[in-house]
DNA sequence: ACCTTATAGTTTGACGTCGAACTATCGTCA
DNA sequence: TGACGATAGTTCGACGTCAAACTATAAGGT
């Protein structure tokens, strides 16, 4: 038996730099998402606007559920999300004629337009971070971040 | 002016890469978040547990408002919090009597037990992350992180 | 053809979170 | 001493999120 025994399950310190980690990221994800809540106009949420960039970068005619898929949440969610959407006239949801469970998500002019606007309102949020945080360091952490995400997407 | 003009706000390479980062550190904020969450102990959400693990961490008899602050989250959202670990005996709320706006929070013996085992129940939780994100690379990026944080703490 | 299993989407109830409005107390300054 | 601005905490309504239960359609297998 050890000499230091007892206290069961001490965090390795490996387990500690984890836990912080998680920490400062949970931190930034809620600071930054509450900055550009603020700024965003059309009463238009985070959830909602990532919801309208992603379709005018990559696409729209998307299936909800790949949608779910896409930003990793649940299909309630997303369900939610683009009710509301739909409801500002921003999106437009059409069965898919091809399977009968299936619908279509697609872009509508004044959905364009709103993307088109709170991209205009972020950017000014984001002009004072190079002071703070220089754009190189993004691009230096950026690769192992994604990693992270892509290994938490996998094996979860 | 300029030969393809028009278009107005089109965001910098810099801008863009801080969407990726923002948007990267978002989701791996939900899928921690997420995960963690499934293996707690008691009912306890992660909230309700980190407030009890900075207790154990940083010690008791904090304000409210002191922890509000800690966890950069607002008044309304740590009365809430606060309520729910109270109502599970894990925590005690004592008027201050220096101070009759203020409240002191304590940790309960029940509370401690229910920290050490959600701590117990993460610790597994981790043990399979160094194969896809060595400990090596948390540490390496986990000053930038908190540079980040720290920024955007100050500048809001 | 049927039966079973998988997939798409919705609904419900709970939680954390926010901002805003509100009450109570403190501290300062005239 | 008294008024006023700052601070502590609560409440309210809204949102995104989750898990779980549910309906409907699709796809395979025997």
């Amino acid at each position: 038996m050890p000499a230091k025994a007892a206290k069961a399950a001490a965090p390795t310190p490996a387990d500690t730099l984890y836990f912080q980690l998680f920490n400062e990221i949970g931190i930034i994800a809620q600071l930054s998402g509450n900055r550009f809540q603020k700024v965003l106009p059309h009463e238009l949420t985070v959830a909602q606007f990532s919801l309208l960039n992603h379709m005018v970068r990559l696409g729209d005619g998307w299936t909800p559920a790949r949608l779910a898929a896409a930003f990793q949440v649940t299909k309630g969610t997303m369900t939610n999300t683009l009710q509301k959407l739909e409801s500002k006239g921003f999106i437009r949801v059409d069965p898919d004629t091809d399977d009968a469970r299936s619908k279509r998500v697609f872009l509508t002019p004044p959905g364009q337009s709103a993307r088109d606007a709170a991209m205009k309102a972020l950017t000014p949020e984001l002009s004072t971070l190079p002071e703070g945080f220089p754009p190189a360091l993004a691009a230096e952490i950026l690769p192992a971040l994604e990693r992270l995400r892509i290994w938490l997407d996998a094996n979860r």
